[in-house]
DNA sequence: CGGTAAAGTGGACCGCAGGTCAACTTGGCC
DNA sequence: GGCCAAGTTGACCTGCGGTCCACTTTACCG
């Protein structure tokens, strides 16, 4: 392995460029109107350049919010508390998603894209299809650090689905245009009472 | 007003079919497989006749999604308790989410469907628009009451924000998921684990 | 250096879905 | 029965995601 100059340099100046052009026309757009004809042309590249570097549309999409993700991901698992380890769980509960509401805030309607094109897959098979959870590995990080952080506050709860609950603002058309118009710290603000009252709540048997 | 026999026969029938045949279609494949001719074939009417009738794929989806929301809106209004009038709101309240959890289960993925299209519109407008809470008639409704309820309980609470967090799950991809494999009892509790705890948390200043 | 093969590029092309339309058919009231 | 508006239809248009392959660029190598 480690095989060198993997990537050409031009390559890279496109890749680069074809982020940057998404980005910059989905803070602008609808993402409906963000075609991949209109995204390469501000890229100043080809349509089939798109396709060869990200596969589909969704490839684009979950390549965008997994950069704008890394950050986050690098602050939870090396960075200083609350958001990093050393914090008490539900510290950095609340610090986290006050991160995630961030982030999505400043990249507006991608999650609600990625949330209505990741479902669709192209096959028939559904009945037992593993297309959610395990096909943005974004989503699955972010809801597996939930999962854990509520078990290790409250072990009697049923983490992953709250944490699934937790996350779906994300999906919510109405929500994202609530962040869009800066109500952001207001919805932060509500999801954080959710978690403080679930956490604080007199264990059930 | 009251103009009579403003709708003829067929096209009452023709109606009828074109909403049975999404719901039918829909309750058996992925939304995006769910194309309008394939919807007309199957209603056993031309494509022409869908668009007329409903204007767009969103008006369908709509036109469906209030049809089934209808007999709910009355077990609310006028119906017995816990969900109609008479229950303490907090009663009425997880009452109304086990029930709105139930129509979504049995309808799989509309409101994903509709969450991911109507935020679409056709505009350039965006600055100020009023696309999502007002656009959507169900979901109007089902917010106001939420929004209702939470008021009547815990007065200082942001009613209206939480209201849409509470409704989120239904655009999320995952939750959907879970639904139709039968996790709807899951999300449910979990949900009114939340709002349990919410509204029974020590008020804050 | 210049050759060369692989990596990268671009845009014509395909299939398909949503949406439009003008000619045609049908239901219902006089 | 006859008339007209409401209703129906499917061919057609537009534009999208995605494919393909001939062409260009890069960077390693003798």
């Amino acid at each position: 392995m480690a095989e060198a100059r993997r990537e050409r340099a031009d390559a890279v100046r496109n890749r680069k460029a074809i982020l940057a052009a998404t980005e910059d026309l989905l803070t602008s757009h609808p993402p409906h109107q963000v075609s991949i004809e209109r995204i390469a042309a501000a890229a100043g590249v080809g349509k089939g350049t798109v396709f060869h570097r990200f596969g589909s549309r969704t490839g684009l999409m979950v390549a965008l919010m997994t950069e704008r993700a890394t950050a986050l991901g690098e602050a939870v698992a090396d960075g200083p508390p609350p958001l990093g380890p050393g914090a008490p769980p539900r510290e950095r509960l609340l610090a986290f998603l006050d991160a995630v509401f961030a982030v999505i805030s400043r990249n507006k309607g991608l999650l609600a894209t990625l949330g209505g094109e990741i479902p669709a897959a192209h096959g028939d098979a559904d009945a037992d299809g593993a297309c959610p959870r395990t096909s943005h590995p974004v989503y699955a990080a972010w809801h597996a650090h939930i999962t854990a952080l509520i078990t290790a506050e409250r072990p009697g709860l049923d983490a992953s689905t709250l944490a699934d609950i937790l996350l779906s603002p994300l999906h919510s058309s109405v929500i994202i245009h609530d962040l869009q118009r800066g109500e952001g710290p207001r919805v932060a603000a509500a999801v954080r009472v959710l978690v403080a009252a679930v956490l604080d709540a007199p264990q059930e048997p």
